[in-house]
DNA sequence: TATGTATTGTTGGTGACGCCAACATTGGAA
DNA sequence: TTCCAATGTTGGCGTCACCAACAATACATA
């Protein structure tokens, strides 16, 4: 394998994107495993765990853009894993809502998903883990301000 | 700001995600205000610290794929920053060489990723931004095999 | 009450990155 | 000599992040 420039080999940015290339790439062949993806995961999440919700709302959530969100919507209710209404009491609004076949879907690509953490950490003891994703967390909390 | 989803803050290759997203953003302003992005940023790094080099040779160090050093390498030549002349020892390849201004453009580039870094970690301590970053280098070791 | 401001869903587009398939040319191994 | 591998190049694709504009609707405040 060919040296890598120290440069970047140095950079904290450099190797958090690296690593988070592979990390990427675990989870999509894990998703793709169950025929899903990404966006549709943080939507189905944000809907199981806090119930129907607004399209904008969903976005904030996850980190995802409004357009983003309509564009997944499209195809998790095109799979009937998700139902779109119009919310009575604020006509700008849609309410989203999760199907039971929605929460199987998401079942599924849970497992799929920890397999994937495990092989992303394989290196790390478990001491190391949790110092590294509360590190992480600290950092995202951080920039998630301002 | 609303509440994430438990199911994604739990897991490691979000955190990892994300972090890496805000660490893109930064980045991506940095080199914009010197004019520039990140695959130009790699391959002069990697002529900077090995020399003159074929462009498979540039991709393997950088982690980019053949096709994409061919579009950097003509936007880098267009402006003068590289040279690309046939190898007569091996009539495949390319030699791509760094120019002075390329060095000059490196520099620039290196001084506002050099701030990206600060900014990135400004929430850990010295001891943890070194416990992270030796993580993560071990685990992008892991990954780069197999 | 009227008027302006904000929010929402939607459409359509852009850019960075990562990656893949195919091809012609060339080098090297069997 | 024949086959296999590597190289540069073209052209394409998918994911994710993001932006601008628009019409409809809600809300604040003057």
């Amino acid at each position: 394998m060919e040296k890598t420039p120290a440069r970047l080999t140095a950079k904290p940015s450099w190797l958090l994107g690296q690593v988070a290339v592979h990390a990427h790439r675990l989870a999509a062949d894990g998703f793709a495993a169950v025929g899903t993806r990404g966006y549709h995961y943080r939507i189905l999440s944000a809907l199981d765990e806090f119930g129907a919700a607004s399209q904008a709302d969903l976005g904030r959530r996850v980190a995802m853009d409004r357009s983003d969100v309509v564009a997944t919507l499209n195809e998790l209710a095109g799979q009937a894993l998700v139902e779109r209404t119009p919310d009575p009491d604020d006509r700008r609004r849609n309410i989203v809502t999760l199907t039971k076949e929605g929460a199987r879907q998401l079942k599924r690509a849970d497992q799929a998903l920890d397999q994937v953490q495990d092989d992303l950490l394989a290196p790390l003891s478990a001491a190391e883990r949790d110092a590294l994703t509360g590190m992480l967390a600290r950092l995202l909390a951080h920039h998630r301000q301002d």
